[in-house]
DNA sequence: CACTCTCCCTGAAAGC
DNA sequence: TGCTTTCAGGGAGAGT
């Protein structure tokens, strides 16, 4: 699923259309978690991919006519970057056609993600943007930072971490993943975690998520070639989708918080 | 305000 | 084997 590592992955594999001029827009399925705004044909027609950069989960094709694409992949978009014979799949719903004769298809089956069109320098305030946290990869991230704000909360860490209000760009999967590599267990109270073990929790998301963007991403299919291989940090999973594994002499346990199933090691992360 | 729960949707996997 | 049910996940919005 995309979080901030499949996001970033994806964001650097569009740089085959960056400076390339759009042609034409076709939307086959507006209607995704917001509908597609009316005017984004209008807007992106005769317009060049000046800039690509990454916000949280949020992708944002900047324009040379300063407008900016939001792509937001929700938990099943994709996007594709193919050559002119690529023949329309199921659940395509939004293609850019370019000059060079490639194309960038947007595909979501559960059509959870949502594509917006705004003026450059109006990103920052729009809702989606604005009440996010600091990125979970910046180097600006502190403990002190953290710990200000969740010194007082009832909140168990795996939904804090889960917060993008509070920290941009981890999932699901991967916070299970970062409590596992720093020993914390995802049910410790927020209010209960002192400044050294926010430390080790911020080593930890630093850690994992270079090294999921390193293996290109965990579960997206690679969008640069059509062949559908997996981005191969699956495999690296040490403890999500793995209840009954062993590790050491503990099993990883399976547990649902918040309606959301975390995965951990209830021995080796038991500093309740 | 802070927090929790439900819902959007489809396909894969589990259940029968 | 094949049909039916359950589950997964990001985040907005409703509800508490």
């Amino acid at each position: 699923m995309p979080e901030l590592p499949e996001v970033e992955t994806t964001v650097k594999g569009l740089s085959v259309i960056l400076n390339q001029k759009i042609y034409n827009v076709k939307i086959h399925t507006s209607k995704l978690r917001f509908k597609i705004p009316n005017n984004i044909i209008n807007i992106l027609r005769n317009s060049k991919i000046a800039n690509l950069r990454r916000i949280a989960k949020y992708i944002i094709i900047d324009l040379d006519i300063n407008y900016s694409l939001v792509i937001h992949l929700g938990m099943s978009g994709r996007l594709k970057t193919v050559s002119s014979n690529y023949k329309r799949i199921k659940h395509d719903h939004f293609i850019l056609y370019f000059f060079n004769k490639k194309k960038l298809i947007y595909n979501d089956p559960r059509k959870f993600g949502f594509i917006d069109i705004v003026k450059t320098k109006d990103l920052q305030k729009q809702k989606y943007i604005m009440g996010l946290g600091i990125d979970a990869l910046s180097p600006n991230l502190t403990a002190e930072m953290i710990f200000n704000k969740i010194s007082k909360s009832e909140v168990p860490i795996k939904q804090i971490l889960l917060n993008q209000k509070l920290i941009a760009g981890i999932g699901n999967i991967y916070a299970s993943e970062i409590l596992f590599d720093a020993k914390i267990s995802p049910l410790i109270l927020g209010k209960k975690l002192e400044i050294s073990r926010i430390m080790k929790l911020i080593k930890s998301t630093r850690k994992i998520l270079k090294k999921a963007i390193q293996f290109g991403g965990s579960s997206i299919r690679d969008y640069r070639s059509t062949d559908g291989t997996l981005g191969n940090f699956q495999s690296n999973f040490k403890v999500y989708n793995k209840e009954g594994k062993k590790i050491g002499n503990d099993r990883v346990k399976k547990i649902v918080q918040y309606g959301r199933s975390t995965f951990y090691c209830p021995k080796l992360q038991n500093n309740n």
